[in-house]
DNA sequence: GCCACATTGGTGACGCGTCACCTATTTGAT
DNA sequence: ATCAAATAGGTGACGCGTCACCAATGTGGC
């Protein structure tokens, strides 16, 4: 009952590789969200939000930067940003020099909520990842991460 | 307007290599889901259970081994699987065995989605992948993947 | 046999994410 | 000035994922 393979496979190196590194992804990111929302009662993409504002000037910014800054689709930064409404962690305001736009602007509860969370945030990413990496490591890891971004023509740019 | 350290930060470096592995996920993910949907209409989640599934016997597994098998939750496998069955990729039915247990069974037309999705798959992870790094890099990283998730305790035992 | 307890699988609510589509406003060509 | 096209932002539907909880069935002690 297995699948009919007439395409170069992977070999067992690679596939172990790829194993590996789908695994740890998942669990990174599930550990991540669990710590900030016992910390903080943060979601992953909650806190990606809250950095962005917290690092604009005045802690406002209008949605379309909010989008690009965090390479999301306008409608996916409308959604989270109406839930986080709710939970008062950001606020919308009008935009007085286009009538289309709307600033995001985070609130006294977001501000709190972020510094209660960066510590933990950091301390975690330091303990599972960087703490178990040597220097060159990193920086090899940094450059090959790199490396595959811009030959699927993932940059930045 | 910036979050306050008193926690030791990550240094450039560190910073550095640690958003591109998170930008790579994203895109890595987004991108596989994107042609995997074009290919077959099948999304990841329903690639990894056609996986599991065509690789048991008689193309039938109990939920609770395929929740094991994926590292998902039983009720995400339960409601996951009714969305499938909806659109007749797999069908269920009781065991008879254990009254309270239920087979999960890939159909025709699970069996040939993923057939004509796997090839693609493959040739997308080589090609964004594999074709990018040497082997040495390959057995490197399998390494650092697999030392990070045995030290935070994520070992698959 | 009986009963406490564990296990199997499922449900509903809700947050997250995408897609298709909409309205309101601005822009720019004429 | 006018009007088509572009842009800003939002909405609804639906798939994905978790959590809290439930009914049904199995298991072991007595």
């Amino acid at each position: 009952m297995a699948v009919t393979n007439d395409i170069p496979w992977l070999n067992d190196d690679e596939q172990h590789m790829w194993r590996q590194w789908m695994w740890l992804n998942a669990e990174l990111l599930a550990t991540l969200n669990r710590e900030m929302q016992a910390d903080a009662g943060l979601s992953n993409p909650d806190y990606q939000v809250l950095v962005v504002l917290s690092e604009s000037p005045e802690g406002r910014i209008r949605v379309s930067d909010l989008a690009a800054a965090l390479q999301w689709e306008r409608s996916r930064v409308s959604h989270h940003v109406a839930r986080m409404e709710k939970r008062d962690l950001v606020c919308r305001r009008g935009c007085p020099d286009d009538g289309r736009g709307a600033y995001v602007r985070i609130t006294e509860t977001g501000q709190a909520a972020i510094e209660r969370a960066a510590p933990g945030h950091v301390r975690t990413v330091r303990k599972l990842v960087f703490d178990a990496l040597t220097a060159d490591e990193v920086t090899q890891l940094g450059e090959i991460f790199h490396r595959l971004r811009s030959r699927a023509g993932f940059s930045t740019e």
